[in-house]
Formats: structure tokens, sequence, C-alpha cells
DNA sequence: TGTACATCAGTGAACGCGCGTTCACTGATGTAC
DNA sequence: TGTACATCAGTGAACGCGCGTTCACTGATGTAC
């Protein structure tokens, strides 16, 4: 106990610079984007030797895929709390407040969600170790609809045939019928294009109450994809 | 017009290697993204010193805004003539059009559209030259929608009220209601996000066949909007 | 048409800067006996 | 509990690189008479 307490002395300090580090670099992507995203900026900023940062981690690009990492578990738990707060049955309840949680995440993170949900940063490609938590997010959502495509009554859903010739979809949701899976995507398709036209600058001058208008939008959409409501 | 021609020769010249210097550019862009956008790349890759590419573009920012408003027109042009080969009157065939002319114009252009639709160039401030180019697209598509509120015809279009306390949109289209310009900013999200995803790669292992559920979504869109077709 | 001058395009060297990454090092923290 | 050794964190100098921008310059193109 004591040497694993011991232990924990430096492997404490470890932790917190790692998180540190992480935090400067949230700071840096606010100033400069992803793209110009700086080890030398971000040593600079904790008053350390540049090359001390290589003891934390060994590039760049392992610093970025952390903060992605970081951003899309934060979103994905956001996403998850909100949706447990809800009423099982209530579908229409759990989409909006799920689809708000994610705003109110981007409203508060505008660099971290540019960096999962923006343009791409040229040159790097995302490790496989960002898979797993860029699909929390997704899982909520899914499972709303899944939820919703199993409970029959669903007044605005007509069920109609969709692809004739091939499939549409991967199968990655082999449970949900076609037809649904093209309503949900419409409504998480426009969910994050909501999102990032406000935090781009397209709605600046054509949309005057940002909240109220995402809040209609997100309604209107999950009307359209036939949730029911409590 | 002798003298007129051969100030053409010096003048021509200087066109076209502005032009020159515009197609490096987005070559480059196409390499690095807008935020890696060099001039000394650009000079190298024409085989020009970095100082002579200050004849033509006074900074590195201005070529930027050159771009940008170069993409602004292109989009804008896709946009006008796929709209203009429409009969007037079948306005989902418009809007379907336009839709896809945009989203052609994105594909092919992977990068300029990633420069005006997507994550803003940090540190960048667009001028207000950007500013005309921009809503060319937009006015093809609110003449679309104002076509669509003057036909009474819309079957699917319930008018219903929005915003009881305070105006939801700026006054940009005041002979719009405000339940119609809803509907339409929501086709114009889901039509940007969708191709914005697509880009971006967020639908990779989700839809197989991206031609026919674009060309899916922005049908349902126009239905929920309320577009007639001829 | 021919000459004298003005304008402009492009050069190459230089400025000061920041970057990612490596490496040999010092000194503190942890471990085994 | 105390000592001898191993591990690890952080330093500072150095590597080679690319960047935006300026400037005095040469030589070609255009203009006025």
């Amino acid at each position: 106990m004591v040497t694993s307490a011991s232990r924990t002395a430096r492997s404490r300090a470890r932790e917190e610079l790692t998180r540190e580090i992480k935090l400067a670099a949230q700071r840096q992507l606010a100033e400069v984007g992803s793209a110009g995203l700086s080890l030398r900026a971000v040593a600079r900023d904790l008053g350390l030797a540049s090359s001390a940062v290589y003891r934390y981690f060994p590039s760049r690009d392992e610093l970025l895929t952390a903060l992605i990492i970081d951003a899309f578990d934060a979103v994905g738990a956001e996403a998850e709390t909100a949706d447990a707060n809800c009423a099982r049955d209530d579908i229409a309840g759990r989409w909006l407040a799920a689809a708000k949680a994610v705003r109110g995440w981007a409203l508060a993170h505008r660099h971290e969600y540019a960096l999962i949900y923006g343009t791409p940063v040229p040159g790097y490609h995302a490790p496989l170790d960002t898979l797993g938590p860029s699909q929390r997010v997704t899982g909520v959502f899914l499972a709303i609809l899944r939820h919703a495509a199993a409970s029959g009554d669903r007044e605005g859903a007509t069920h109609d045939r969709l692809a004739e010739r091939q499939p549409l979809f991967e199968p990655f949701a082999p449970d949900i019928e076609d037809a649904d899976l093209a309503r949900g995507l419409m409504a998480w398709i426009l969910l994050f294009g909501s999102i990032s036209f406000e935090l781009f600058g397209h709605l600046h001058n054509v949309v005057v109450d940002n909240d109220a208008f995402f809040e209609l939008e997100m309604r209107r959409i999950a009307e359209y994809v036939g949730l029911p409501a409590a």
C-alpha cells in the first residue's frame, strides 16, 4: 500500500500534467485551429521546455488524437445523460434532450466541435482508437430510433419502400428498416448541419433567435421521423 | 486600338498569371488545407520567385479572399444554370436540380467547398467583397422558395404560427412568411449538412449509395417544405 | 518610324520568426535489499 | 530505517526546415514626342 501510494505520487503528477497539457492544447485550438496546433506553443503556455511534452505525447498527432478522443467522449457523455434523464417512452422528448445536449456542448466547446465534426485536419488520419468514442453519441441516437421503430404507434411515419436496385445503407443497424433509417439519418444530418451552420456563422444574418429556431427544427424533424411523445 | 492592343499584351499576361496563381493555390489547398496555404509553395509550384507573387496578390490573405470569391461565384453559377434549365413552374424540380448542382460542384471541388462552407480559417476574417458572391447561391434558393410561397397550391405546407415572443428571423426576405422561411431554412441546412457530412467522411460506414440517398433526402425535404412539381 | 523616358514584372538575397523532433544531461523520485 | 541503484521528469542546445514579407536590382514592355 505504501509502495502504491508513493508510486502514485509520481504517477499522479503525471496524470495531472497530462491533463494540463490537453487543457493548454484546447486553448491553443481556440486561437489557431487544429492545423496550427503546436507542441511548442503548448509547452510555452505551461512554462515547460518544448522537449518535455514528449514525455507525455510522442508526437503532435498523438496529442491531436487524444483531444479528438476526449471530445467524442465528452459530447457522447452529454448526450447519454440527457437521454437518461428522460422517461424511456417519451421518445420525442429523448430526441430533443439529446439534440439540445449536443448543441449545448458544441456551443461551449466550439473548437473541439470543429475538430471532430468540422473540416478534417489535412494530413491527419484518425487512428482506430477514435472510433469507439465517436460511436457513443451515435449510439444514443440509434437507440432512440430503435426504440421508436419497435414501438409500433408512430403516426407520421409512412412505411414506404426504398432502394429497389441496391442496398442504400451499410448494415450497421440491420434490425431497423431502411425507411426508418433514412428518416433517422435525415434528422441526424439536420442536427449536425444546424449546429455547424450556426457555429460557422452561416446563420448570422439569417436567424435572430438561434435557441428557438434550433428547438423548432428539432421538434419538426422529430414529427417528420414519427417519434412518439410520452 | 493599336495602343490598347499592345497594352493588352502585358495585361493579358498579367491576367493569365493571376489565373495560374489561383489554380496553383487551389492545388495547394487540396494538399494542405486552407490554414496551410503558403505563398512560397504556390510560387515554387509555378517556378517563380516567392516575391514575384506579391506583384499579383499583396498578401496571403488577399489570395485566400480571391479563392473564396471564385468559389462562391463558381457554385453560384452552377446553381443558377441548373435552376434556369428547369420549367419555371416545376418548383420541386428546380429545387432538386439546384441541390444536385451544388453537390456536384462540391464533390468536384472538395477543398474549395471546405473553404467556404467548412470550418472557418482561424485568424482570417472575410472582407465584405465576399458577401456579394456568397449570396448568389442563396439567391437561387430564395427565389425558388419565394416562387413556391407565391403559388398558393402547396399541399404539404401547413400554415402554422411561429415565434410568439420575438422575431425568429432577420428581415432578409420580408415578403416570405416566417413559417415558409422556417421550412425553407431546414431544407437549406439539410442540403449543406448532407454535403458536408458526405465530404467530411461522416457517412462513410453508413451510406452505401450516396447519390441515391442524397436525392432521396432532397425529394423528401421538398415534399416537407411543400414545393409543388409542375 | 525612331528615340528617350517611364512603367512594370520578375529576381535573389535577406529579415526574423516558429515549427517538430532529437539528444546528452542533471537531479529528483521510487525500489530492493 | 538506511543505503545503493534504477527509473523517470524536465532541461537546454541543436538539427534542418518552411514561412510571410521587404527591398534594391535588372531587364523587358509600353508611351509620348
